[in-house]
DNA sequence: GCAAATATGATGCAGAACGTATCGTAAGAT
DNA sequence: ATCTTACGATACGTTCTGCATCATATTTGC
């Protein structure tokens, strides 16, 4: 297949230089002729790797999404901002903080970034309900919605800081509403 | 002021056909070339109205904000529901769509992107309090952005239907999860 | 090791979009 | 009626795009 080292070699190293320039002037500085001026690569290289722009964001979002989670055993409300923790962090870093948003846009009309979101969306989940079932506890699409929902719109919309404090917020709101706490304390 | 009729003329009707190609080809296609071709008129005039395409995006966005917003005076999970139907109902439209999701991108290194996120965010905030007033209820940031974001990541993330169910789990969630609910039913 | 496959570099080219400048004309304001 | 100004017309250099061609270097399979 593609074990070609050269193949890896140079799609790494563009994707870093890809990062690089996306942090320093965003993802609109992130043109194929800059990209292969600042990786040293020609762009006809570019081309065969990516053939759309759209591909190469679809790259650098799932290369660097899948960072690390936390570990699993505790108590939900733990695991839960835990995970949302990690996913403020993430988009901490610019590149892919930006690389996302783009895919985001592309995708209202491009079913290759839509296909790349929904990838990411059911990776996040199931890494989540992995972490979760230890304590027997399964997140539901809604629920995801409004957990990592949360964290998104206000760092990219209402874009104020994701403070601790509002992922506890955030995570308490989402127990206390569970089912099972609405109007009894017990739970099996 | 810009009181001209010249300028609102030709302001109104380039951002119409600004929608119309947003609608058509996506955000990608919302040059200044086809767009000037297409609303027959100069490029050097857009480049007067609009000095940076994220200026354009933004009128976009702020006119086809205010959205019709549903009437008060009802209790508060009837008013967050209308208030949330009708944030899905103008993302239903793939030109706001486009420049909303565009300006997100946009404002990872765009200052003017920045703000007007921002007024958008604060317009809508005050327009739900202002519906929620007769019931005594206020939103605060942590609530708006769980409601608010559940919707969008439903919408530009998961890209799933936004279904009137959903939207009645998510008001369900929030409003049990509200201070008053968690521990006894009583209030004030 | 050697030969075949292929990734990359080097270069070129036509087209599109950009950003800006100048000037004439027509519409609106006073 | 005159002044202001928005718009059209046109032009120019720059940047980026896709794609083509051919030589070179690296890797693989034998």
């Amino acid at each position: 297949m593609t074990t070609d080292p050269r193949v890896e070699r140079t799609r790494l190293h563009v994707l870093q230089q890809a990062r690089e320039l996306i942090a320093a002037d965003g993802t609109g500085a992130l043109t194929y002729t800059a990209l292969a001026k600042r990786a040293q690569v020609t762009r006809p290289t570019l081309y065969r790797h990516w053939p759309t722009p759209t591909e190469l964001l679809v790259d650098l979002v799932l290369q660097g999404g899948p960072t690390l989670y936390p570990y699993p055993g505790t108590d939900a409300p733990t695991v839960v901002r835990a995970f949302l923790r990690s996913l403020r962090d993430g988009m901490g870093d610019p590149a892919l903080a930006g690389a996302f948003s783009a895919l985001i846009s592309a995708a209202e009309h491009d079913p290759t970034a839509r296909s790349a979101l929904h990838e990411v969306t059911q990776n996040r989940q199931a890494a989540l309900n992995t972490l979760l079932a230890p304590s027997s506890v399964h997140i539901q699409p809604p629920e995801l919605a409004q957990l990592s929902g949360a964290v998104l719109f206000q760092r990219f919309i209402a874009r104020t800081d994701v403070t601790d404090a509002f992922i506890d917020e955030v995570t308490d709101r989402w127990w206390h509403a569970r089912p099972e706490h609405r109007h009894d304390d017990e739970h099996p």
